[in-house]
RNA sequence: GCCCGGGUGGUGGAACUGGUAGACACGCAGGACUUAAAAUCCUGUGGCCAGAAAAUGGCUGUACGGGUUCAACUCCCGUCCCGGGUACCA
């Protein structure tokens, strides 16, 4: 059994991977005595269709790394888990009646049963699931803690988030008058007396303008097709990412997340992690900072009606020729006259009415209505008109602008819409046509601005607005505090349960709160969430329970730490483990998680962090995102209203609808006609126009999924090959983070490496290496490879190490080396890469532990110096002739023998070199 | 529109802080082995040109147009195309 051989393959790789698991040979201990290391991919959500082949690239990434840390010495923790409340599970639910819980954990079967036929090598004892009550246990927990924590903006320099205890103790003795936290817009200011005379009921409803999570009516995103409520990162254009059901904003009572409190440090700790630039990018502009200035108009002929304004270009508030309020600002009911009364009222209604998709897709349409009201702009004492237009949003800044058309595209498009007047103040060219948006010109036609620069006049402004007491300087975030709960039922239930009206947390003593078994998984009939039909479901027999569910990201905003100590039953991760684990060094997932998840898991770390219970400001040191690999569709083209397909040549003949056809049953371009008719039963009776005797078929490159019919298996190209050729191949494919179609054109390559590497240990048939001493130039190769394998693992550059191994096996087969001494380091080299093979060979080789507990053989540099270098001779920047050199040789040295060689005499034609340039170890290059 | 990435042979891709462009692999072509095929092995393979052919040699070439430099896939300016993100944020 000596032929690397499919047969052979999977023998092997069933015989290790039964003994590893056997062994527990990849369970870690938390152990201060050695240095950590902690790989972290991202968790998947378990779908039906199971894994394909795009899952794994990243996974098999940083289970390389894994295993190279190991044979480096570190204690590694590479754990894996499964994000298991979602969506697809439940709406499968609401359609078969089955238990969510019934089809998550056959998917998560399904799931484990292929990445362990890779061979990762993750410490399964670890796995935790969202789902599981011991996991979600501490989800509610975490909840807790937010729920009694409030921001402080005096502690520390950027703030931090306390317990609600030291705000109640500073309510009871000065109110709200000295507090400055993260709290609700609309927080009234309080003394210590309306605080004590304030009831239960009452003092709740104050304390939830400060809670960082805590229960506000809000604008959601209601979805009734899912019957949910979805975060703005789970609504694309009006519709949901997930389904593309339409999407309409409606007034609820909700759970939020006051993430808008950390928004100054979410920005900061950005400069502080390596993380991929666009990646950073996206969070920054998803938090929005921008500085600028707020103060306010009065309304002229009603002097106490102050309309609020921010701007980020008070440089120009000499230019603002009428003001503009969103639809919903409270203020239009008392500005508008009453002769425009009923044109106003009309159009905030239909604005309110508008669902969030018209208004995306009507972007560039203009329209508004003017309420008769003027303002009287504080800088020159104009009087503008006041107007009411929807593209002002009522929920960035105050709801309110000073339009100046003259430097704003929005305001310039509405301005020559209504025929209002446009007035230049910034230097520049003519803005009568188009407004001039410019950061680096001089202010003019405004008064005590004249001649200053923009970033001179916007200090000269807020100056102006604040020593008049009618405004201040404002940061201002488009950062809106986070939707914290949907209506369904597979999800997180909240601790929390109504005594009168009141919000208040079960005993900590009662978690986890479980989900109850319920009849159907829709929501009720008088339109409450799905937990509304669990029966006599009460908290201490008697409280009504919260009825809505956590979201999608609660499970996932901690889960790296309980990773750390998943089974403690006392604690959300134990202190210890904690403290030696901390934070995760590398972590590897997809960018489309760049301001969900990453932007959430990042606040709970710091809240988590405030309060006391871990170390680290960021949980995700480094992180990399690997490339999606796309899929490969076929497509077949149906006649319309016949069951006669047309081959893709002949289709503009006819009038056609083109569908995915399986891409199992193409080979090549080629459809297979016999297996596609068996394909569904309304194909057995189709007719095909062939082109040439054959059915070719169209190819497209698209997302890997089941309704493309392009997925490819994991498991099949395992069947065909082994593990340890797919991890290679995937690998071999390119840069990690690059995005690729998947085909198998390359994969015989790799397979044919890992064979030629087999045979190198074998000699007609058998095992056999030599002890003989190996010749310095097997050293050289050997030590070669050591030192770009170690550099290319290093810079996360998988794809050039592959190809190294490849050269380096050339190299040693054309010299028929099968010396020990050469072929031993290999194997250890290989072995994060092609974890089986390597250990089979190990074990030829005589050892008995494993090869995965053995230790990265050390390059040595002495065996890579060069006797003589290798020098390309150009002249005049083209290369034509190639010398050697000692490595040591002196500039002047080189210089003299190649200005002596005939090749160079030639393109030189006799004429004196105007200049050599000798690049020591590279180039030498004479112009003439 | 704006913000990030990225454009290199027939294909996937390589090229360290500017220093021999196309490593490695696939595919293709030719050859060896074979009755034959598969498998395997060997040789060649960016394009154009010269050479009967080989050896060899020349020109050209990293999306396009300029520039900096002894030297540019790499740096700078402009244009085009592809991918991702974002979208009335004042």
């Amino acid at each position: 059994m000596a032929e690397y051989s499919r047969e052979l393959i999977r023998q092997i790789e069933a015989k290790w991977q039964q003994h590893w698991a056997d062994t527990n040979l990849y369970k870690v201990f938390t152990n201060p005595a050695l240095p950590k290391y902690y790989v972290l991919d991202m968790f998947p959500y378990p779908s039906g269709a199971g894994l394909h082949v795009g899952h794994p690239l990243g996974y098999i990434a940083s289970d390389i790394v894994a295993r190279y840390k190991r044979l480096k010495g570190f204690n590694v923790l590479h754990p894996m888990g499964f994000d298991a409340f979602g969506l697809p599970a439940e709406q499968y639910a609401i359609q078969t009646g089955q238990h969510p819980a019934i089809t998550t954990q056959r998917n998560i079967d399904t799931y484990k049963r292929q990445l362990k036929r890779i061979g990762f090598s993750y410490d399964w004892s670890r796995e935790v699931q969202t789902c599981d009550p011991n996991y979600y246990k501490w989800t509610q927990w975490i909840f807790m803690q937010l729920f009694n924590a409030w921001y402080n903006k005096r502690n520390e320099e950027l703030g931090k988030a306390e317990p609600i205890s030291s705000l109640i103790n500073e309510l009871n003795k000065n109110g709200n008058r000295y507090i400055d936290a993260a709290c609700d817009e609309d927080t009234p200011l309080i003394s210590a007396e309306d605080w004590k005379n304030f009831s239960d009921n009452e003092k709740e409803n104050f304390l939830q303008h400060y809670r960082l999570a805590y229960l506000s009516e809000t604008m959601v995103n209601w979805c009734p097709a899912l019957g949910t409520v979805l975060s703005n990162d789970e609504v694309k254009d009006g519709v949901s990412e997930r389904g593309g059901y339409p999407v309409e904003r409606i007034k609820m009572m909700q759970w939020s997340m006051r993430i808008t409190a950390y928004a100054e440090r979410l920005l900061a700790g950005l400069d502080t992690i390596d993380w991929p630039e666009p990646v950073k990018e996206m969070q920054r502009n998803w938090i929005g900072k921008s500085r600028g200035c707020e103060f306010y108009f009065t309304v002229a002929g009603n002097p106490e009606l102050k309309i609020d304004v921010f701007t980020t270009r008070i440089d120009t508030v000499f230019g603002a020729t009428f003001l503009v309020l969103a639809p919903e600002h409270e203020l239009v009911e008392k500005i508008v006259t009453p002769d425009r009364r009923s044109d106003v009222m009309q159009y905030v209604n239909t604005a309110k009415n508008r669902s969030e998709r018209e208004r995306m897709s009507e972007v560039k349409r203009v329209s508004g209505v003017f309420t008769g009201a003027y303002a009287i702009n504080p800088f020159n004492n104009e009087m503008i008109p006041v107007w009411i237009a929807d593209y002002v949003l009522a929920g960035y800044g105050t709801g309110a602008v000073m339009a100046v058309p003259g430097h704003d595209e929005r305001d310039h498009r509405f301005a020559k819409y209504f025929n209002l007047p446009i007035k230049q103040v910034v230097d520049g060219p003519d803005v009568q046509e188009k407004a001039f948006d410019s950061w680096d010109s001089q202010i003019i036609n405004s008064g005590f601005m004249n001649g200053l620069t923009v970033h001179e006049a916007i200090e000269a402004g807020i100056r102006f607005v604040t020593e008049k007491g009618i405004g201040r300087e404002k940061i201002n975030y488009r950062l809106r505090d986070a939707i914290f709960g949907r209506q369904r039922y597979w999800g997180e239930p909240f601790p929390v349960y109504f005594d009168n009206g009141i919000p208040k947390l079960v005993a900590e003593q009662d978690l986890p709160v479980t989900l109850p078994e319920i009849d159907e998984y829709k929501p009720t009939e008088s339109g409450e969430p799905p937990l509304g039909r669990a029966a006599n479901w009460k908290y201490q027999g008697k409280y009504p329970y919260e009825l809505t569910t956590m979201p999608g990201w609660a499970g996932s905003s901690w889960y790296w730490f309980r990773y750390m100590d998943p089974n403690n039953p006392h604690a959300f991760c134990g202190k210890e483990h904690e403290e030696y684990w901390k934070d995760v060094d590398l972590y590897i997932g997809g960018s489309e998680h760049a301001t969900g998840h990453l932007l959430y898991s990042r606040f709970w770390c710091k809240a988590l962090k405030d309060l006391g219970f871990v170390k680290s400001e960021e949980p995700f040191k480094k992180l990399i995102n690997q490339g999606h690999i796309q899929g490969m569709s076929k497509f077949v083209y149906r006649i319309n209203g016949t069951n006669t397909f047309v081959s893709a040549g002949l289709k503009d003949q006819y009038q056609v609808t083109r569908l995915h056809a399986d891409i199992s049953l193409v080979d090549g371009d080629v459809l297979n006609i016999e297996a596609f008719k068996k394909w569904r039963p309304d194909l057995e009776t189709a007719t095909f126009i062939l082109e040439n005797g054959k059915y070719y078929c169209d190819t497209e490159v698209e997302k890997m999924s089941k309704s493309k019919h392009n997925v490819v298996n994991p498991d099949d190209i395992i069947d065909q090959y082994g593990a340890d050729t797919l991890r290679m191949y995937e690998m071999f494919l390119g840069p990690l983070e690059l995005s690729k179609p998947w085909n198998t054109n390359g994969i015989d390559g790799v397979f044919k490496f890992l064979r030629k590497f087999w045979n190198l240990f074998h000699t007609d048939g058998k095992f056999y290496v030599s002890s003989e001493e190996p010749g310095r130039n097997e050293l050289k190769i050997l030590h070669r490879t050591l030192k770009k394998i170690e550099h290319d693992i290093e810079s996360f550059s998988f794809n050039t190490s592959v190809s190294e191994f490849m050269i380096c096996v050339n190299e040693l087969t054309s010299l028929k080396c099968n010396k020990r001494k050469i072929l031993e380091p290999l194997v250890i080299a290989l072995s994060p890469f092609a974890p089986h093979i390597s250990e089979e060979l190990w074990h030829l080789l005589g050892n008995t532990g494993s090869v995965h507990q053995s230790t990265f053989p050390q390059w040595n540099q002495a065996y890579l110096t060069e006797t003589t270098v290798n020098y390309p001779v150009s002249v005049n920047g083209k290369v034509r002739t190639q010398m050697e050199f000692a490595p040591d040789m002196p500039k002047e040295d080189i210089e003299k023998a190649v200005l002596a060689s005939e090749i160079v005499k030639k393109w030189t034609e006799g004429k004196p070199p105007k200049k050599v340039i000798v690049v020591p170890g590279k180039i030498v290059n004479i112009v003439v």
